[in-house]
DNA sequence: CATAATTGTTAGCCAAGGCTAAACTGTTTG
DNA sequence: CAAACAGTTTAGCCTTGGCTAACAATTATG
């Protein structure tokens, strides 16, 4: 009993261009982007703890707070977090550290955010949105897309 | 007590050019994100039904779930979400459909990510690679880097 | 038309990532 | 050096978005 697609089925797609893509392709879209969303935040923090560190010599849970505009309670527990993931060590009410791990981590999320914010200032976007875009957006740039990316930066430069 | 931060703090950093924002500024980045990270699914489910009715003529709870790589029991919880916020309407095992709010969120997402998708394809990004990417980035694209997108696809089609 | 297969719902579990309130530690300062 | 202040942690709560297992309804089929 399909009563209510009677008027939807029948006549065709207005613009025939762009059909569903096949299903396991489809998956794969939202698949990655769960994906990406696990990981997400702790890249965030771990790069941030990275430029502390560099920028101010020492991370302080406070100053997380403060940039992310999220409680302390809340960086207490996710540095509990990056504990067990041995990203991070800290010794109770001292700065933070980061591991190997944590260290590469961190760079690799700094140079791919750089990427992705050089790129967006090139194409024109003005600073401040570009920084706001770059920060979310940085997750969901494929290795591929970044490359392209940063080829765009250098030609924009020598233009 | 600053007894470890000896060897980070005196060095320069290597390059000056990237300082840390102002907190300010960096905290609104943080909850941008934050805050499309509240209507990313949503949006996505939406956008997702209005493409199943109009490419399918239904919308079914299992074509979502396979689409999404998801439980049937995932999506089920979800509709009830969507039902609540008044986006889509339900009757209990038929096809599913948007309400006028859910319509015109659909559309706008629809739109943006076909923009995104595009955009990524005019710079040269492969089809498979940019769906993906696309599937993410759509919710952390700005209106001012989105028509400078826009902008860029058209001005590479009439190359 | 009875039964099998598909589809949808409900219950109950879990982890992540927020919050506030309260307790505790470390630092500054009168 | 005692108190006040600033920073940190813990406890306990909430919502979101996943899952599995069990059950219910609809649809298809022998
Ligand atoms: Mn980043
Ligand atoms: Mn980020
Ligand atoms: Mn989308
Ligand atoms: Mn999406």
């Amino acid at each position: 009993m399909t009563d209510s697609n009677s008027q939807a089925s029948s006549s065709a797609p207005s613009i025939p261009g762009d059909a569903l893509p096949p299903v396991e392709q489809h998956a794969v879209q939202y698949a990655t982007v769960r994906n990406a969303h696990e990981t997400e935040l702790i890249e965030d923090y771990v790069e941030l703890i990275g430029d502390l560190l560099k920028h101010r010599g020492e991370a302080r849970a406070a100053d997380i707070a403060n940039r992310m505009a999220v409680s302390q309670a809340t960086v207490s527990k996710m540095i509990r977090r990056l504990n067990e993931l041995e990203l991070v060590t800290s010794k109770p009410y001292r700065s933070l550290f980061l591991t190997e791990a944590g260290q590469k981590m961190a760079e690799t999320s700094r140079a791919r955010h750089d990427i992705v914010l050089h790129f967006l200032r090139a194409l024109g976007v003005k600073d401040s949105t570009a920084r706001i875009d770059a920060e979310g957006m940085e997750h969901h740039v494929s290795d591929e897309t970044l490359a392209i990316m940063q080829r765009f930066t250098e030609q924009q430069q020598n233009s």
